[in-house]
DNA sequence: GAGGAAATTAGAATAGTTCTTGATATTGGT
DNA sequence: ACCAATATCAAGAACTATTCTAATTTCCTC
């Protein structure tokens, strides 16, 4: 067996523990990927990726380290529809733009200083705590 | 065999024909429980309620009737995070409002003369076509 | 280095939805 | 009204994404 300390890592930017998640390979190199290609994989396109690190990671375990890294608020998790959950490394508050010709996902922030109350009819009393907004379209070239 | 245009149906209100879809007794029920029962019930919830009206009805078949409504513009099907989803015979172009502590539903519109580019940032010659919005949160009761 | 807690693995189980196939109903042309 | 063509429906099987279970491995503390 291989003391993965003696091993020279690229993981070394990754630090031990993230908000109070420990970093373990897994867990690091599937972050890692997210970090890498921010293209909104699901967590079967995480799994193919990371086994070229982890030949031997399972699927289960992509699903454990991609909710742990979602509690801890490290990752976040986007659902488009019914499809599969996309997982981003992106945690400030955003939404996002399918471009249904490419299948591209974009992330779209909100332009700063803006209130939810400014273009919502909210219901009176509603406390908001977390925002989801997907928009879907194309990106006209011209 | 029942001659069903003999038989005084509850049903004289809602016509022959919407959009295009012819309206079958099926689907005739399945759209006005939904516009009966504003709750966004799950097909699973049309399912039980519609048998009240058609008790040989399968689910398969209310699937079938709120997919046909949903492709023709009657009803919108609306997902949150993964759960199953809902439906609701509202087309206008709303968001919703999702009581963490009630469980309850509640929809939201645009404030009139909004324009989305208004409040984000979106990427360039993105022509958006579809808008989904989800808050979560509290109604605070003072 | 032993012991206990936490993480990982592989595969089974689950839930929601879709598919398949055969039966039934509806429509349009005569 | 009759018949063929088409659309719809029903029942259950199949599928997919995800979660659970139980056994093993790894990690941390003493």
């Amino acid at each position: 067996m291989v003391d993965n300390l003696t091993v020279p890592s690229p993981e070394t930017e990754i630090p031990e523990e993230i908000s109070g998640l420990r970093m373990t390979r897994q867990r690091r190199e599937v972050y890692r990927i997210l970090l890498q290609d921010r293209d909104h994989p699901t967590a079967n396109d995480v799994f193919l990726r990371v086994k070229d690190a982890l030949p031997s990671i399972s699927l289960a375990t992509v699903y454990n380290c991609l909710e742990a890294l979602v509690q801890h608020g490290i990752v976040r998790q986007v659902n488009f529809e019914r499809e599969s959950s996309r997982f981003c490394p992106n945690v400030a508050e955003h939404g996002h733009f399918h471009d249904r010709s490419t299948g591209v996902i974009h992330d779209v922030t909100f332009k700063p200083g803006v209130n939810l109350a400014d273009f919502l009819e909210l219901p009176a009393g509603a406390v908001v705590t977390d925002i989801e907004l997907t928009l879907r379209g194309q990106l006209s070239s011209h």
